[in-house]
DNA sequence: TTGAAAGCGCTAACAT
DNA sequence: ATGTTAGCGCTTTCAA
């Protein structure tokens, strides 16, 4: 034990850029690296007096172990990637926040992974994350495609809000986004609406695809002609907000009626209102507006934006439930292939006009 | 060549689980793995014809380099640590985005860690960081400690919005919070109010408390007196909209007067604004309010919400700057070891009274 | 209960 | 220009 202390002395005196190893851990404490390592992992096979000898050694040193060493003898690394398009929106934020939670009570690291929607991103991410040796991805939202060079290490994948075409072992947890646009829209009809504009972003993505083919539904059991001169794409490089103005602005400009509109997020149809208002046309009298999400910016504005509600916090829980699963060895239950998460109508000012109610 | 194809089919069809190694490529291409290395780091030192052939087998085989060895083998990772207090809130999901771009573009992944302000997680994050080899860490709000435990391994850290009093050699990037705080106050002393509320959550940070230390200055230099019955704190476990609504219904209720408020965050101003509406109290024209931070729920919600702009962009961008050198060996500059961003006054809704000012 | 040693995939120093 | 080999820190058989 003296020499274990003079020798600690030394090393932090001297040179403090290397790190305590579990071979200095082993001599201090007179034992062999293996026992260490069994002292570490609790895997038995050591007298109580030499666990409390290593463990303090340990605890003194201020040894840490390297996982990168770790993880390339055991082909684990503890570590989950998170693709997301966007995490400055609070959609996705939110949801991750709520994932970072839950592997971090089961000892996972996760790797932020931002795409800004870019394929190429997307791509190079897939790559690396492959060779940082992740042991689950969880893929938020995006095309309908997932890059194919996956397939060397079988790294489990689980999908949020998007159903990709190309792989069919991959397991898609969603809000029924189909429910969800339907929702929305028989709602503006219910107020009266008839002329009701949709905007949207990305059609290849398949939860807004799934939005639009719900409000093309309720249109047609409402009895309404679908036109389609009233279906808004914002280009690919506006924001959601600036990008759902503009559309709007266009629509007045070009002197199309309508009295309702759809944005398929809040931000889309914060945005909308934000144009309207800029028109003195009045939001609900004139034009009823309903937006999808439910999130901060909706029950913020004024008039209060009403809109369809995820649950974000079951959407995180299942798909880190059963990656958590799959990472742990088990195998993909049928019944957890496709999760759809009911959505539910919420309905605020933009929506209800009280004097037309009278 | 054949021999190859012939060995990879058996690959695929075979044993899928393993990955392909730099070994096998070697033995593909006909060279040594130390030829192979060369080639993937763009080493030199081997023919046009060599490269030409080794980097078929990488694209036909789908090769990915094994990134615990590199990392174990050159003790450097590629990875850096992003720990926040909460990235589901606008101002922090913001700043990781801009963040994440930049280190993507210099070939870093980044590890999130959402701390939830608890002293554990982040402490428990220190630690894991250091396991799992992170070239460096951007540490983000959160109290005036850091853990101490990170004296292993010489990280390099940058903080922002936090001033460790324990560590002497961490470089810290922060808006200018007193001037803020500033800024703020004599906004609302301008427009006639006299008795100014403050909403605070965690006094121990730093960023935080530098806003107070502002906010008593400008009461001093407008010649009004301090009531600390005015120092309002939201409760550790509440949101901050839902706190602040708290504090500011509890402030009625003892009919204590007021008729300014400042939010220390945009969050805690619009859950005041929301308290006043209730009950009935116009804004501005009873009471003004402003925010910091200048996040979308300023601009969105009615009225609109004045508030203290911080330049996010820059701050990650210095950050960022400053990390990436430090990563590639470089030293702290002594100009580099405290920045301060300036922040700006954006007038809006919730301190302009045109009735007033006419 | 404990130790010795192989080997995970990679880089780099050294040899050819 | 190319190959051989040691060794990064760890876990895990196998032997004692």
């Amino acid at each position: 034990m003296l020499s274990m202390a003079a020798e600690k002395v030394i090393l932090v005196m001297g040179d403090e850029k290397k790190p305590v190893t579990i071979k200095e851990v082993a001599k201090w404490a007179n034992v062999s690296i293996a026992t260490v390592s069994r002292v570490i992992n609790n895997r038995g096979h050591y007298s109580e007096a030499t666990r409390t000898r290593v463990q303090s050694v340990i605890n003194e040193s201020g040894y840490a172990a390297n996982n990168s060493a770790k993880s390339l003898r055991m082909s684990k690394s503890q570590t989950v990637g998170i693709i997301v398009p966007d995490i400055s929106n609070d959609w996705f934020s939110k949801i991750v926040f709520e994932l970072e939670r839950i592997f971090f009570e089961n000892q996972y690291s996760v790797f932020i992974c931002n795409t800004s929607e870019s394929e190429d991103k997307e791509e190079a991410y897939f790559r690396s994350l492959e060779s940082k040796l992740v042991d689950g991805i969880i893929c938020i939202s995006g095309r309908e495609v997932l890059p194919t060079n996956t397939t060397n290490r079988p790294i489990p994948i689980i999908c949020i809000d998007r159903q990709p075409k190309n792989f069919r072992d991959v397991c898609c947890i969603e809000s029924d986004h189909f429910r969800g646009g339907y929702l929305a829209t028989k709602e503006l009809i219910d107020e009266g609406c008839t002329r009701i504009a949709i905007i949207i972003k990305h059609e290849s993505i398949s939860a807004t695809a799934l939005r639009y083919k719900g409000y093309l539904q309720a249109l047609e059991d409402g009895g309404i002609p679908h036109d389609s001169g009233l279906d808004l794409t914002i280009d690919a490089d506006s924001t959601n907000n600036e990008g759902a103005q503009r559309v709007i602005d266009e629509l007045i400009s070009k002197e199309i009626p309508f009295d309702g509109i759809f944005g398929t997020n809040d931000w889309r149809a914060y945005g909308a209102m934000t144009s309207l208002m800029a028109h003195g046309i009045r939001v609900p009298e004139d034009v009823r507006i309903i937006g999808f999400d439910d999130s901060p910016i909706a029950v913020a504005c004024r008039p209060s934006l009403s809109t369809i509600h995820q649950d974000v916090a079951c959407i995180a829980h299942e798909a880190s439930r059963i990656l958590l699963h799959l990472m742990s060895g088990g195998c993909l239950e049928e019944s957890d292939r496709q999760i759809m998460v009911p959505v539910s109508l919420i309905r605020r000012g933009t929506t209800c006009s009280h004097k037309l109610r009278a």
